[in-house]
DNA sequence: ATCCCTGCAAACGATTTGCAGAACA
DNA sequence: TGTTCTGCAAATCGTTTGCAGGGAT
């Protein structure tokens, strides 16, 4: 669009404010019924078109970002601006859950490839500390 | 899984034999309805439900990896028994095309993280020779 | 008063499943 | 013949949208 955008004002809401808590808090990437349930607490009531809705918006402001992982989508807050994942992930193939880890495990070195790399995606797989010390516990 | 895998008959199948063609001679990974797309040529009256059963029966056999993108899941083959990637992807931020790269760009080098760590799925993005040279090209 | 934000329910797109018939061993 | 495989349509799951009410400015 050509047009400066929207210039409404994006108003403070109940909502939008515990979504952003949940996924600041959360150590990892968290799914959209994840981000719900976590919310919901504070917020009784809140619905799960809601929560898609503030997702979007936020995808659209830059603050928040979609990975796409082997579990479905997960939503994770990013330094504004950063479309594309800055740091890569851990998914623990036990429980599932995805975990952030520190940025500058990978640099793309300069690749002998015909094509332009502007970013990266990166996700390790194995298990994580919890399921390492209880290898009994069965999985879904 | 204990038990001897089923020893059923693995029957022969048109719509099998050309999934894995079309998979096969793709560049990258592709979607469920592309591969459908692909096949149906060849084999009309196909359902896209036979393909998802096809593609989910492929995966438990470990002929076949789902591949989670930006756009979507999307469906390659790969070497029997590898259930995780083993070549890093690039997507394409304009025609949204998906490509293997070579593997050996990567190896997640002993981290410091308290994870152990199996495998990893890696996706570059950026353009492809395409639509580097066809700058004005729009997209959807 | 106006415009945004919310919840509910309906709509949607992707994927799965039930079922009866066709194909194969 | 008995079992697997297939296409169709219905069901399901995750996600989006229409709508009317409640709040914020």
């Amino acid at each position: 669009m050509l047009t400066p955008l929207k210039t409404t004002t994006q108003r403070r809401s109940l909502p939008r404010d515990r979504i952003i808590t949940v996924l600041d808090e959360a150590p990892g990437p968290l799914k959209a019924d994840e981000v719900w349930a976590l919310a919901v607490f504070k917020h009784p009531g809140l619905g799960i078109a809601t929560v898609y809705r503030v997702l979007k918006q936020l995808m659209a402001e830059g603050q928040v970002r979609a990975v796409m992982l082997p579990t479905g989508t997960q939503y994770e807050r990013c330094p504004a601006g950063a479309h594309l994942q800055d740091h890569p992930h851990f998914l623990c193939r036990q429980c599932l859950v995805a975990y952030d880890l520190p940025s500058g495990l990978f640099q793309p070195h300069s690749l002998v490839v015909p094509f332009q790399i502007d970013a990266y995606e990166l996700t390790l797989h194995g298990l994580c500390p919890q399921c390492l010390s209880t290898p009994t516990r069965t999985y879904p």
